[in-house]
DNA sequence: GTCTATATACAGATAGAC
DNA sequence: GTCTATCTGTATATAGAC
């Protein structure tokens, strides 16, 4: 648990990445091996099957909520601001996990399915005290929803349509004096 | 144009289904053929490859979405209950539709990405008189993406947390008041 | 722990009968 | 217009050398 031996993680980076730029289809265990640097031998020393490679993952973008759960209770500006936040924003590594994870849910993974809801349960419980009542949690989620799901969407390419600057310090407010307890 | 013939509609029908259900990985010629009840040689006489078979989608819904705008602009609440309403809506043609280019989109079918940003735009433009600024009119989109993007990643299966009934008339009365020019 | 070589299954696509 | 039969490439997985 301790520390993970290297190669273990450069293989689930490269699946990561090649699911989310390419989706479901491109993350072969042959494309993986390819871009994490090793053959398809020292992949399957790891990972002995795709679906544990799934399961990895999975796993460990459990972990990476944990801190983000932690990082959002304790934010400077509030929970909402820094929710809404961090939903718009792309290429660090837990937006990277919820993407790759969401592609193996789409595929029909169960644990992936029910790990983006336990996700969504928790960021929901930690953002509940801040509102004023059901309709108002609603929105919040609702909106950071809208914020991952249109990153999520371009995949990185693009320049979006999601708001920046002055614009995302304009929805924050808003959200903020219609969902804020 | 005026009447496509049946079988083309029912292998559109089928490829549909399985992509929104199963996922871009399943949705494989043999087993589009399968679902609608014809042969791999007669699947590729009305589609000659996969890609005009995507191609034969992505334009389906280019069709849906003229219909849709037309409904929106004259609703009776008023497009933008209309547009929510219809966000969280599932299992409708143009639902399953906008489902399914998704996946493509995600697999990185250029055109499919295309489409999908079009729609946006067009939907955008219909909103937009009706609020009363930017960050309005991005709250207005992006909770109808969150919407969206739960029925999305259900898939049908599991009740999500999208709210219905009251709690929808909650969340729109309160869009409404934050967004509405 | 990482490699090469190989078995098995299935993907997309072609040819041509009916 | 729809079918069967078949070619070719590639996906997952196994075996076993180093």
């Amino acid at each position: 648990m301790s520390r993970p031996p290297l190669a273990r993680e450069k293989v689930l980076d490269a699946f990561e990445r090649i699911l989310v730029a390419d989706g479901e289809r491109a993350a072969t265990m042959d494309a993986t091996a390819r871009r994490a640097g090793v053959s398809k031998g020292g992949l399957l020393y790891h990972f002995a099957s795709k679906s544990a490679l799934e399961a990895g993952l999975i796993e460990r973008l459990g972990a990476l909520v944990d801190d983000d759960i932690a990082a959002m209770t304790s934010a400077e500006g509030g929970p909402i601001a820094y929710f809404l936040r961090s939903s718009a924003t792309e290429n660090d590594p837990l937006d990277r996990a919820i993407t790759a994870v969401s592609r193996l849910a789409q595929g029909g993974n169960a644990a992936a399915g029910g790990m983006l809801r336990d996700i969504r349960d928790r960021w929901a419980d930690a953002i509940r005290p801040h509102t004023k009542d059901d309709a108002a949690l609603d929105l919040v989620m609702l909106v950071a929803d809208g914020l991952y799901f249109n990153n999520a969407l371009e995949g990185g390419s693009i320049p979006g349509p999601v708001p920046t600057g002055a614009a995302m310090d304009a929805l924050i407010a808003l959200v903020e004096t219609a969902a804020r307890r």
